[in-house]
DNA sequence: CCGTATCCTTAGGGATACTG
DNA sequence: CAGTATCCCTAAGGATACGG
């Protein structure tokens, strides 16, 4: 993994892969989280099996109704989201990940690893 | 790590945190790398050593000038990016990943993988 | 309860031209 | 080569009020 670049120091990575391709999934990846709230909201998702509007929007306290009716359907048109309604009423709505959306996972870890060595570092 | 919540499912995940804090840490992580180009900009600076500011600016295509010297100056007042000027001329800056930036490798990979996956799922 | 609909503001981002 | 300096514009995001 670490091949010897200069008699000096190591490449920081090599992550074995073919460039162009790489560089084409991170940035995939990473425009399906872009925006304000996207990770927010599915990490969230994740710590549950399903959640009601509400609940993520008390969770993710400063977020404007729209934002977040937007995000989820984003997420919802990128297969990352499920919505599930009860036709009841008052009304009840609950939100999950999906399948592909539980990919996102090992991401959020990696992100909170990265936040906690951010914060603890000096 | 996956407890049953009810007799049907698990819970997609649990990350054995205290929520709030975990919360924070991927906040502050997701701001770091906030902005359409940040993570694509680390990932090119983690697969190499050192990167002239040309040369970076070649792979990225198509961000602008003025895009890519604040995205860069962003992560070095934030510590994840050290800039080398090298007194000579013509000028030669060379950009490195600091030892906190690179922390955001497995990040990337995390994303690399995820993106990966999205791209052949159906 | 779960959203829409509007209006509004800012900042994110792009194009181009110029400089030490 | 490695940036600045301008100008410009769209869309991301917020506040508020209303609707099924």
């Amino acid at each position: 993994m670490n091949e010897k670049k200069s008699e000096k120091n190591a490449t920081p990575a090599n992550y074995t892969d073919g460039d162009a391709f790489f560089s084409c999934h991170v940035e995939l990846a990473s425009k399906s989280i872009s925006g304000k709230w996207k990770i927010l909201i599915l990490y969230r998702l994740s710590l549950y099996e399903f959640k009601r509007y509400s609940e993520l929007r008390k969770e993710l306290g400063s977020i404007s109704e729209k934002m977040l009716i937007s995000e989820l359907r984003d997420l919802e048109s990128d297969g990352l989201v499920n919505r599930k309604v009860y036709p009841v009423v008052p009304p009840k709505v609950e939100y999950s990940l999906t399948e592909s959306g539980k990919g996102i996972i090992p991401v959020i870890i990696a992100l909170r690893n990265f936040g906690c060595f951010l914060k603890h570092r000096n």
